[in-house]
RNA sequence: GCCGAUGUAGCUCAGUUGGCCAGAGCAGCUGAUUUGUAAUCAGCUGGUCGGGGGUUCGAAUCCCUCCAUCGGCUCCA
């Protein structure tokens, strides 16, 4: 007999090699029909799998991850059997479950497949879930596995298999379909109600760009139908946020491609936003003792030698620029540092000066391949939010955690809560890509791992996605439809100090080191902006919102009336406008909250004879009549109220 | 850069298998209307059908090529 405890912390006595799945009929139906996988001692397994040892049980369903994971994870299998029938000789590389959904890799040789083509392999796979195939694993050894798959001609297949370890491997069936696969599945197909395969793309096998191209097919599945509308249907509102469609909508921004492609184009609205963006962060920075400095766009071609950017990128980049003088070359900046260090060594340093804190808003030029260029989240000439605090080694840890508390105070500022914190390390196995001493990589990353952990921060730690320079916290935020971009961004650097000859005197009187942080709460202006755009879908708090009022004359005999309210306003430091076409107050309602004005004020004959205005707000329409500085009153209040707490 | 898809007026889109001067709504302009909380009416203007080349008696429609955009992959200082 075995003892089987679960989460809640109660147990029960089961025989030994009782299955997960009769575990859970002991304990209610329900649970056996809805348990799709489960943890023992730690690990995932199949519900059916026997259990011979006392263990902590956990049983995973639709509603948690690991029910999700293996549901689509199953899936993938499930789209897999569908696509050998259909497409007899197809290969398979990898197919996994992915946050949304899943995919499979495959190699369909000469034959292709299309986005119209996808509603068969969904049919197919709906006739296959129907008829209830069960998951069935297998365990084989390597060599009876890498021979089954050699017989068939699946070269993917048989590359996995050389790379794992040997000893068993274990295989699943599903109907005619077996693949190799570590698991755990659900129990059987019948569970998966609603399919929607949803795009076709390619990706390189092993994601190594020198390798074959395979066919990537994008699914997500359902144990309802009405789960999978409801998925439809958010995804088609999620779209609507999209900042590409809003910057057209709300005149933000735009790009033409005779300027030339990534090269956007602020437009009268997105500038003033963005200048606000920028006045804000100027006030927290200033509070916080930096000094704002301005560099040129271009600079001396040995700049970015002697910081190693250009053995880096240089190949990559905007290539230099020449001059009449022959030998000259300059680069347009694609990045700041360097003339910051310059700017360090204006003047020697002593221990006392530091820390040293420049600032700048300061446009850089990146030549991103073509394919990647997206919206304003991926462009090729963009404003980062730079900064470069040069320190003292003993001071490292004190600055990188007054930057977090910058990023964090900023995200609280705009409200962005679905963040999450990346430590960007080096990658072990690929040493070749980084710049610097060892040494100097521990005392960063060990450097970046003490400030996030005093600060409390919650993160998740990935290797090999450090700077070629140094290691990195990152701040992620996802898109409207998903999507994590990289916004904030601090970094600590031992390196550019080095390659600059940066020096400040210590209290002994001999020259030092320091160390650099490059940090960007926002990241870029543009990409900040972007994100802004998809989390409040337009609605922009009113402190940075381009047009807060717009006033709204019944008929065009109450513009002067309107005027004389506009002029008030806008004297109360309200950006206010008057909507003085002739067109009726409808579609001047209409219009207005279309673009996302939050406050209309309708004012026509009784509002100029009793000196009031009608407040409309954003969303929820009618509020009243006012005088309108009672109105300028409440609308300083609530500016005053989001941002008060700045500083 | 790679794989795939898309590209018709400022915007959103129609234009079946190549065949009458390429259409609609919105926007814009002109006029009428002077409006009370999400689209007033009428008239007019506006298009090298992404660019270039080709096939054809004839191309928005078929082919080639370049450009841009979208979805991924790779990359991201």
């Amino acid at each position: 007999m075995i003892t089987i405890t679960f989460p809640d912390g109660s147990s029960r006595v089961y025989k030994s090699g009782v299955t997960g799945l009769d575990i859970a009929k002991s304990i209610s139906p329900r649970l056996a029909a809805e348990a799709l996988c489960m943890k023992v001692g730690g690990q995932l397994f199949d519900v059916n799998k026997p259990i011979d040892t006392d263990a902590v049980v956990t049983f995973y369903k639709w509603e948690d991850d690991e029910g999700k994971q293996t549901f689509w994870h199953s899936s993938s299998h499930l789209m897999a059997a569908a696509l050998e029938k259909l497409y007899p000789g197809v290969k398979f590389g990898i197919g996994p479950a992915v946050e949304n959904g899943f995919y499979y890799d495959v190699d369909l040789g000469d034959k292709g497949i299309t986005e119209a083509d996808l509603a068969k392999v969904e049919n197919a796979m709906l006739e296959m879930a129907k008829e209830k195939h069960p998951f069935v694993r297998q365990d084989i050894s390597k060599t009876e596995a890498i021979k089954n798959y050699s017989d068939k001609g699946d070269e993917y297949k048989c590359e996995l298999l050389h790379d794992l370890t040997d000893g068993t491997i274990s295989f699943y069936t599903n109907g005619s379909f077996t693949d190799l696969c570590r698991g755990p599945h659900i129990p059987d197909t019948s569970v998966i109600k609603a399919i929607k395969l949803t795009s076709i793309a390619g990706a390189y096998w092993r994601g190594d760009q020198n390798r074959k191209m395979l066919t990537r097919i994008y699914g997500i599945t359902f144990p309802k139908k009405s789960m999978l509308d409801e998925h439809l249907l958010m995804l088609e509102e999620a779209k609507k946020r999209d900042h590409r469609k809003l910057g057209k909508e709300l005149e933000l921004f735009a790009f033409s491609q005779r300027v030339g492609q990534g090269l956007p184009l602020w437009l009268p609205k997105g500038a003033a936003l963005r200048e606000r963006l920028e006045n804000f962060l100027k006030a927290v920075q200033k509070t916080h003792g930096y000094q704002q400095v301005m560099t040129p766009h271009i600079g001396q071609k040995e700049l970015w030698v002697t910081s190693g950017h250009f053995e880096k990128y240089g190949k990559d980049s905007f290539q230099p620029i020449a001059t009449p003088q022959e030998g000259e070359e300059f680069l347009l900046k694609p990045m700041n540092c360097p003339h910051h260090c310059e700017i360090y060594k204006t003047k020697p340093r002593s221990y006392k000066d530091l820390p040293v804190r420049y600032a700048e808003f300061g446009t850089v030029y990146r030549y991103e391949q073509s394919g990647e260029l997206h919206g304003l989240t991926r462009v090729r000439g963009f404003t980062q939010d730079d900064a470069h605090i040069f320190c003292r080694p003993d001071q490292l840890k004190e600055e990188f955690c007054k930057v977090i508390d910058i990023v964090l105070y900023i995200f609280k500022t705009l409200d962005f809560k679905n963040y999450t914190a990346q430590i960007s390390l080096r990658d072990p196995l690929d040493q070749k890509k980084y710049i610097g001493s060892d040494e100097n990589w521990d005392k960063a990353e060990s450097a970046i791992m003490e400030a996030a952990q005093e600060r409390g921060l919650q993160t998740v730690v990935v290797k090999g996605e450090a700077a070629f320079y140094g290691p990195k916290l990152d701040f992620m935020v996802k898109d409207a439809i998903g999507r994590k971009w990289q916004l904030g961004t601090i970094q600590v650097d031992y390196n550019l100090p080095e390659r600059f000859d940066l020096e400040y005197v210590g209290s002994d009187d001999k020259r030092y080191r320091p160390v650099m942080i490059h940090r960007a709460p926002f990241g870029s202006m543009e990409r900040f902006v972007a994100v802004l755009i998809e989390h409040t879908g337009g609605k922009f708090p009113l402190w940075l919102t381009p047009d807060q009022v717009v006033i709204l004359p019944i008929s065009e005999k109450f513009n002067d009336f309107a005027k004389k309210v506009c002029n008030f306003l806008n004297n109360s430091d309200i950006r206010a406008a008057v909507d003085d076409r002739n067109e009726t107050i409808g579609k001047k309602i209409r219009e207005n909250e279309l673009k996302r004005i939050p406050y209309l004020l309708v004012v026509g004959e009784k509002e100029e004879a009793a000196d009031l205005v009608s407040v409309r707000k954003q969303g929820e329409g009618d509020k009243g009549q006012m005088s309108a500085q009672d109105f300028a009153a409440m609308l300083t209040d609530e500016i005053n109220k989001l941002t008060e707490s700045l500083t």
